[in-house]
RNA sequence: GCCGGUGUGGCGAAAUGGCAGACGCACGGGACUUAAAAUCCCGGGACCGUAAAAAGUCGUGCGGGUUCGAGUCCCGCCACCGGCACCA
C-alpha cells in the first residue's frame, strides 16, 4: 500500500510536457508553453491550443487559476464524465474491463452514469507505449492487440462552416435576433484519415451527444432530433452494438459547406458517429466509405465518385488508395500525395490542419470497494467554498484502510469507506478521499518491488533495479563484422524483417565510422563520433524497403524505388560521402546526420540517428535522381522481393546474439491481460522511467503467452461446464514433479491443449521409470514391508532402507553410453533455451529407456541426467541426489552441493560423432534402401554403393541416370528418366 | 469485415528443404502372477498383397507452383481457434 500510494503521488505530480516528450514534476508545468496534453507538439497544424495562467488572467486569485491549470494537467487527475457503473460489483471499471456491454469480472451488466472519479491519463502515452512495441520481443498477436487498443490514426481535422442561412433562419427562430453581426462563422470540426476525399463529402453527421447540435437544428426538426437523441441515448452500448447492423438518423434541417466544393450539404445526427472518437462529428463521404455510403443509400443522399479505383474495381464504395479525380489540385494525385497536397491546402487556407486520433481512453483509476489501496489525497475547501484536493505527505504514506464492519457502499451510493467517518474527517476540516484503487495498481509494479521486498527506504533500491533490470545494450545487437560477412549479414536482416518475423529484433554493427565521416560530422555537429559504429537493424530494413523500395506509392518528387543492390551499398555510401547535414532536433531527442553521396547518376540519401550506444543507427534510407537525364532503370519491387524471397536467404546462419536483458528477462503469462495489465504496467513503468526512478523504458523485454489447458471435452475449463480439473486431486494422486512435467509435456508452450488426465499417468510412469533407474526394487519391498509393519506414520530412519540399485557403479562409461548421455545433454539444453520443453521431456525419456537395459550404470553419467531432470522435477531428483551421493564410492560431482546449485553438463560434440553412418537411398525422389557407410566414405564411394545397391537396381537398370545427388551424410538421390 | 494464430495417425504431438509420425496416451499381443494391479518385452498411418512376410501404391486441410527432393519455400483457396469491430 505505501510504495503503491507513493507511485500513484508521482503520478498525481507529474505532467506530461510534449515538449521533452516526456513526464515530468508538476513544478515545471508553469515555465512551459501551453499546449494540450496528449497531444502532438505540431507547432506547424494551426490548432488551437490552450495556455499557462498568468498573473495578469482576469477572474479568481491566481493561486486558484493555477490550480485549476495544474490539476487541468496531472497524470492523476480528477473527472466528472459518465463512466461504467456495476451494480452487482458495486463499483465503477474501466473501458478495458467492459467487455460487449459486460463487466470483465463476473459478466454483470453494466451501465453510463456520471460520477466523478480519478482517472490515469495514460493518453498521454498512447504514442510510446504503441512505437515502444517494435523494441520488445512479445508475440505478434498481443502487440497487434495492443496496437488495435491504442488505435492510432493520421489524417486531418477539418472546419466546416455551417451554412449562414441555416444559422439565420434559426437564430431568428429561437433567440431574440442579435443585431446586424450574426454569427455566421458557425464551425463544425470533424476528423478524417482521408482528407483527399473531402470533396466527395457529400453529408454531414453529427453524433446525438454532439454540443453544437443544439444551436444549429432547424425550428421544424427539431422535435424529431430530440426525440432520436433520446431514442439513442435510451439504447445501452450492448444493444448499439447489436443494432448496428441496420443504421438510424434524422436530418438537423442545418446545412454546411463543403469547403472545397462550395456546396451546401446537410447536417445530419446518427448514432453511428460516436462521441467519444474524434470531434464527434463525421464528412460523409457516402462515395468512399462503406458506412457512409450504407446510410446515405437509405436516406438517399448523393453520392459523388472522387477516387479511381484500379481497372476493374468498382470505383463506388472504393475505399482503398488509388488516383484522385474531380478536385483540380490534387486531380490525378495518388491517395497518399493527395492527402499531402490537400492537407497543405487546408492549412494554408485556414480550413484544417493535420492531426492524430488514438482510440486509447484515459483509465478510469478509482473504484468504490474496500479492498484496494485507499487514495492517498485529501479534499480542502478554498476561500470561495470550492472542493479542491491535495496529495497526503508521503512521510504520511500508508494510508491504511479503517476497519468497518460493513464493507457495502453506503445507502446513498458513496464507496464502504465512507462509514468511517472518524477516518474520513480529519481535525484540520479536510476529508480524505473515500474511493480505492483498482486491483491493477499493486499488478502494475510488483516485478519491480519483487527485486528488493524488505526495502524500507525506496519502493525498489537502484541497485537492486539496475542489477536485475538494466541492460546496458539494445537487445540482440551483433558485434562488428568481420570484412565480407556484410552480405550474409544483410540477407540475415532481410529474412529476419520480411520472412521470420518472429525472430526477437537486432541490429547488426558493420562498420566502423571512417575518419573522414568522423571528421565531416564533427564540422557540422561539433560531436566526436570517431569510435562510433554504424548499425542497421529489422526496422530500418522494413522501413527503407516499406517506404522506399516500393514504386508504386512513390512519391512525384524524383524519389526512385530502392533495391537490395542499394542496402548493400551502405558501407561505399558512409566510407566517404559526399555531404552531411546535422539535424539536432527530433523526436525522442534523437541527433540525426543525414548523409549522401553520388552513385551512378543518382543521390544515395542515408539517415542515421546517434544513439547512446556508440552507433549510428540507420533511420532511413532512399536515393533521387539528380536530373531527368540521370534516369536509369533500377530494380524495382518485384525484383526487390524477388531477391528477398530467394530460399537463400532461409540458410544465412545467425550469430549467437549477446545476452542482454532490459526489464524482466522472460514473462509467461495469459492473453487475457493484453490490454489490460500488459498496457497499465508498460505505462507506469514508462512513468518512472521518464521521472528517473527505473533504468528502462519497458518492463517485460520477451514475454511468451502460455496456451490456455482446454478441458479434456476441448472446451474452456469453466464451473458451469463442469470439466474443471482442480490440480490438488492431481498433486495429491501423482505429486507435483508429474503435474508440472506433464503440464510441459503437453505440447508446445504457446499453444492451446486439451487436458488429459491419461497424460499425467504417462509421465507418472516415466518418473517411476527414473527411479528405478536408481533404486534397488527390493529394497523398496523391504522399505514398505517396514511401513506397513509400524504404526507411526513418519520414520524417517526407514527411509534408510531403500537402497542404490546395484547397476550404479563407479565404473568408466563406455562410448555408447557417453553418446546417448551428450544426446540428450545437447538436446534438453537447447531446448530449454528455446522453451521447447515437450521435446526436451521426450529426449530424457529416451535416455531412460536406453540406459534401464544398461547392465552397468556410471554413477556420473546419472549424475549429470539429474541435473538436466532437476528443473523438470526437482523433488525426486533432488531425493535421488541425496541417494546418490551418500554413497562416497560413487561421487563424480560434488556432492557437498544441492543439486539445484550443480553447474548445468556441457556436450561434447566430439562423442556424437557416428563411426558408421545410415545413408538413405532415393530414386526419383522415393525411398528404395538405406546404406550403412563408413563415416568417412567419400561421396563417389557412397555413389558407387547406392547405384550397386539391390533394391536399388531394379528401378534404374532399365532407364538412364541423369543426375545422382550426393548430400555428404544425409542421403542420394539417382535422377532417371 | 479487419488483424493474429492453427490445420500431420484413434488422441497429445515430433521432424536445420533430405528416411513423415520421435516421445507419450489409448489399443492389441506376450512374459511375470492362483488372479488382478503394477512392471517388463513386442506390435502398430492407410490401401493392396501374403499362411505370415517381402515387394508395391497412396498419405501432413484443398488446388496449383518452385526443386533432384516440399509437412517445411512461393501463389491461390477452405476450415477451425483467439482478438477487434459503425473508431470516420
Amino acid at each position: 500500500f505505501r510504495w503503491t500510494q507513493w507511485i500513484f503521488l508521482k503520478l498525481y505530480n507529474s505532467w506530461f510536457n510534449p515538449e521533452t516528450n516526456k513526464a515530468e514534476p508538476i513544478e515545471t508545468l508553469d515555465c512551459a508553453p501551453g499546449v494540450p496534453p496528449g497531444s502532438a507538439p505540431d507547432k506547424s497544424s494551426g490548432a488551437p491550443t490552450s495556455h499557462a495562467p498568468t498573473r495578469q488572467d482576469a477572474g479568481g486569485t491566481f493561486e486558484t487559476s493555477r490550480r485549476a491549470y495544474r490539476d487541468s494537467k496531472r497524470l492523476a487527475f480528477v473527472m466528472e464524465a459518465p463512466v461504467w457503473w456495476c451494480e452487482q460489483l458495486g463499483t465503477v471499471l474501466a473501458n478495458e474491463e467492459v467487455v460487449d456491454g459486460k463487466s470483465e469480472v463476473g459478466g454483470f451488466p453494466v451501465v453510463r452514469k456520471p460520477m466523478r472519479q480519478w482517472m490515469l491519463r495514460i493518453t498521454a502515452y498512447a504514442e510510446k507505449l504503441l512505437a515502444d512495441l517494435d523494441t520488445i520481443d512479445w508475440s505478434d498477436s498481443l502487440k497487434e492487440m495492443q496496437r488495435n487498443w491504442i488505435g492510432k490514426s493520421e489524417g486531418a481535422e477539418v472546419q466546416f462552416k455551417v451554412s449562414s442561412e441555416s444559422v439565420i433562419s434559426n437564430q431568428s427562430g429561437t433567440r431574440a435576433s442579435t443585431t446586424g453581426s450574426l454569427n455566421t462563422d458557425l464551425l463544425i470540426t470533424v476528423f478524417t484519415t482521408r482528407p483527399d476525399t473531402l470533396f466527395g463529402a457529400t453529408y454531414m453527421v453529427l453524433s446525438p451527444e454532439h454540443k453544437l447540435l443544439a444551436e444549429i437544428v432547424a425550428p421544424e426538426q427539431r422535435e424529431a432530433v430530440k426525440k432520436y437523441q433520446q431514442f439513442a441515448a435510451g439504447k445501452s452500448d450492448l444493444e448499439r452494438t447489436e443494432l448496428a447492423k441496420e443504421k438510424t438518423g434524422v436530418f438537423t434541417g442545418a446545412y454546411a459547406i463543403n469547403p472545397l466544393s462550395g456546396e451546401q450539404i446537410p447536417i445530419w445526427v446518427a448514432d453511428y458517429v460516436l462521441a467519444s472518437y474524434g470531434t464527434g462529428a463525421i464528412m460523409a463521404v457516402p462515395g468512399h466509405d462503406v458506412r457512409d455510403l450504407e446510410f446515405a443509400r437509405k436516406f438517399d443522399l448523393p453520392i459523388r465518385i472522387v477516387v479511381q479505383a484500379p481497372e476493374g474495381k468498382d470505383p463506388l464504395g472504393w475505399t482503398e488508395d488509388g488516383i484522385s479525380v474531380g478536385f483540380r489540385p490534387i486531380e490525378g494525385l495518388a491517395t497518399k500525395a493527395a492527402k499531402r497536397e490537400i492537407i497543405n491546402y487546408l492549412v494554408e487556407r485556414g480550413l484544417g490542419w493535420k492531426t492524430i486520433n488514438y482510440k486509447l481512453r484515459d483509465w478510469l483509476f478509482s473504484r468504490q470497494r474496500y479492498w484496494g489501496e485507499p487514495f492517498p489525497i485529501v479534499w480542502k475547501k478554498d476561500a470561495q467554498g470550492n472542493d479542491y484536493h491535495e496529495a497526503v505527505p508521503e512521510k504520511s504514506l500508508p494510508v491504511l484502510p479503517p476497519p468497518l464492519d460493513d464493507y457495502k457502499p453506503t445507502a446513498d451510493g458513496q464507496p464502504p469507506l465512507a462509514r468511517a467517518r472518524e477516518w474520513v474527517e480529519l481535525k484540520s476540516g479536510a476529508r480524505r478521499e473515500t474511493n480505492t484503487m483498482p486491483q491493477w495498481a499493486g499488478s502494475c509494479w510488483y516485478y519491480l518491488r519483487y527485486l528488493d521486498v524488505a526495502n524500507e527506504d525506496r519502493f525498489v533500491s537502484r541497485e537492486a533495479e539496475q542489477y536485475w533490470m538494466g541492460g546496458a545494450r539494445p537487445a540482440g545487437v551483433f558485434p562488428l563484422l568481420a570484412p565480407g560477412e556484410w552480405h550474409a549479414q544483410l540477407e540475415n536482416l532481410c529474412h529476419r524483417a520480411f520472412v521470420d518475423g518472429k525472430r526477437p529484433p537486432f541490429a547488426v554493427e558493420y562498420a566502423r565510422v571512417t575518419p573522414q565521416l568522423a571528421q565531416e560530422i564533427q564540422r557540422v555537429s561539433g560531436m566526436d563520433v570517431s569510435d562510433y559504429r554504424h548499425s542497421i537493424d529489422v526496422y530500418a530494413v522494413r522501413h527503407v524497403i516499406n517506404e522506399h523500395g516500393n514504386p508504386f506509392f512513390e512519391e512525384p518528387r524524383g524519389l526512385m524505388a530502392l533495391s537490395l543492390e542499394d542496402l548493400e551499398r551502405l558501407p561505399e555510401i558512409l566510407a566517404e560521402p559526399d555531404s552531411v547535414e546535422f539535424s539536432a532536433k527530433q523526436p525522442g531527442g534523437f541527433k540525426r546526420f543525414v548523409i549522401s553521396k553520388r552513385i551512378n547518376g543518382f543521390v544515395c540519401v542515408v539517415e542515421e540517428a546517434r544513439t547512446k550506444h556508440g552507433q549510428l543507427q540507420l533511420v532511413t534510407m532512399y536515393k533521387r535522381k539528380t536530373t531527368a537525364r540521370d534516369v536509369t532503370p533500377k530494380a524495382p519491387l518485384s525484383d526487390t522481393s524477388e531477391t528477398l524471397r530467394r530460399s537463400e536467404l532461409t540458410k544465412a546462419v545467425a550469430p549467437a546474439p549477446v545476452k542482454v536483458t532490459p526489464g524482466v528477462d522472460l514473462y509467461v503469462g495469459g492473453t487475457e491481460h493484453a490490454v489490460l495489465h500488459l498496457l497499465y504496467a508498460r505505462f507506469w513503468h514508462k512513468v518512472l522511467f521518464d521521472l528517473g526512478y527505473v533504468s528502462t523504458p519497458e518492463p517485460f523485454f520477451k514475454l511468451v503467452n502460455q496456451g490456455l489447458i482446454l478441458g479434456e471435452d476441448m472446451q474452456k475449463m469453466s464451473k458451469s461446464r463442469g470439466n474443471v480439473v482442480n490440480p490438488d486431486d492431481i498433486l495429491v494422486e501423482y505429486g507435483a514433479d508429474a503435474f508440472r512435467l506433464y503440464e510441459m509435456f503437453m505440447g508446445p508452450l504457446e499453444m492451446v491443449k486439451p487436458w488429459n488426465t491419461k497424460g499425467v499417468e504417462g509421465v507418472y510412469r516415466f518418473l517411476g521409470r527414473v527411479w528405478r533407474l536408481f533404486i534397488d526394487e527390493k529394497s523398496e519391498v523391504e522399505f514398505e514391508q517396514a511401513q506397513t509393519a509400524t504404526e507411526s506414520p513418519r520414520h524417517k530412519e526407514l527411509l534408510e532402507l531403500i537402497q542404490l540399485s546395484p547397476a550404479i557403479t563407479a565404473s568408466d562409461a563406455t562410448k555408447e553410453q557417453l553418446k546417448v548421455l551428450h544426446t540428450c545433454i545437447k538436446k534438453v539444453t537447447e531446448d530449454l533455451d528455446g522453451l521447447r520443453f515437450n521435446t526436451a521431456i521426450s529426449a530424457m525419456m529416451v535416455f531412460v529407456n536406453e540406459a534401464t537395459a544398461w547392465q552397468a550404470r556410471p554413477a556420473s553419467m546419472l549424475a549429470d541426467f539429474l541435473v538436466l531432470l532437476q528443473p523438470f522435477a526437482p523433488h525426486i531428483s533432488e531425493e535421488l541426489w541425496e541417494k546418490l551421493t551418500a554413497n562416497s564410492k560413487l561421487e563424480t560431482r560434488n556432492s557437498k552441493l544441492q543439486l539445484a546449485y550443480q553447474p548445468w553438463p556441457k556436450f561434447d560434440p566430439t562423442l556424437l560423432v557416428e563411426d558408421t553412418l545410415e545413408i538413405p537411398v532415393q530414386v526419383n525422389g522415393k525411398l528404395r534402401d538405406v546404406l550403412r557407410v563408413s563415416a568417412t566414405a567419400t561421396p563417389q564411394e557412397i555413389e558407387a554403393a547406392a547405384l550397386n545397391a539391390e533394391k536399388v537396381q531394379p528401378f534404374i537398370s532399365s532407364k538412364t541416370v541423369k543426375k545422382i545427388i550426393v548430400v555428404p551424410k544425409k542421403l542420394v538421390n539417382i535422377v532417371v528418366a
